[in-house]
DNA sequence: TAAATTGTATATATCTTATATACACATTAT
DNA sequence: ATAATGTGTATATAAGATATATACAATTTA
C-alpha cells in the first residue's frame, strides 16, 4: 500500500492516512471487499504507532469506507458514490467561497481567479 | 472596533481577531498611524484574556501590519499592498489546487468549478 | 489447542490554545 | 516632580488535541 506521510505538513498523521485512503477506495485502486493492510503492518511501514493507523481507520469506518473485524482485519465497504460526490460538492463550494473572499480582499477579479483555476485543473 | 469571534468555528481566537484586522488595513478602514483597541480593552469588550489579544497582534507585528509600544499601544504601519497581492495570489494557488483535487477525486469537471466559481463570487 | 495475527482499550507524553497573575514602561493628573 | 492610570510584556498554569507504549481480546492458522 503506497502511503506517504509528512510529518513538517501540520496535517495530523491520522488525516494524511485515511485520506490516501479514501482516495485509492474512490479512484478504484481498492474495491469492495479488498483487505486493508492491518493496523501492525501498516504502522511498521511509516514508522509510527498503532494507536495512530487505528485511529485513521476509526475515521474511514466513521465515515462508511470500511470495516474492522477484531482478529480478522479491515475491508473495504459498498461505497455510495452519489453520496459521497454531494458532500464533496459542498466542501468545494465552502472552499471556493473562502477562495473569493481572499481575492476580493486584496482587488482580484474574478476572470483572474477563473484562470488560475483553468490552469491548475488543467495540467497536473 | 467590531470584531465578532466564534468559540465553536475550530479557528483559533487570536487567529480570528488577526484575520479580521488584516481585512480592516487591506479594505481601508483602518490606515497607517491608526491606534489599534489596546490589548486589554479589546480583550475586555470579547471577554477574552489579554495573553490571546496578545497574540493576535503579535502575529500581525510578524507579519508587518502594526507595530507595539510598551506603554504607548498598537498602530497600523505602512503596508505594502502590492508584496501582499502576490502572497495572497499563491494561498489562492493552492487553495485552488486543493479544490481541483478534491473534484477530479469524484469526477467533477471543470466547467462545474467554473460555474461553482461564479455563484460563490458574483452574489454575497 | 498453542502460536501467531488481528483489532481494542488504558494510561502517558508532547504540543497547541487559552488563561491568570505579576512585571515594566509611558502618559496624565495632581 | 510624582502618584495614578493605562499601555505592552513575561512567567507559570490549565485544558484539549495528537501521538505513543503497553497490555488485552478475538480470530485464524499450524
Amino acid at each position: 500500500m503506497d502511503i506517504i506521510i509528512s510529518n513538517s505538513s501540520g496535517e495530523p498523521i491520522y488525516n494524511q492516512i485515511s485520506s490516501q485512503i479514501k482516495t485509492m477506495i474512490l479512484d478504484g485502486r481498492l474495491k469492495e471487499g479488498d483487505a486493508l493492510p492491518s493496523m501492525r503492518s501498516l504502522a511498521q511501514q511509516l514508522r509510527i504507532s498503532v494507536i495512530t493507523t487505528k485511529r485513521a481507520y476509526e475515521e474511514l469506518e466513521r465515515d462508511g469506507f470500511i470495516e474492522s473485524y477484531t482478529g480478522k482485519g479491515s475491508f473495504v465497504k459498498a461505497q455510495n458514490t452519489e453520496l459521497f460526490r454531494e458532500e464533496q460538492l459542498r466542501l468545494i463550494e465552502e472552499m471556493l467561497s473562502n477562495v473569493c473572499d481572499k481575492a476580493k480582499l486584496c482587488g482580484i477579479e474574478l476572470d483572474e481567479l477563473r484562470e488560475i483555476l483553468e490552469i491548475v485543473y488543467g495540467g497536473q
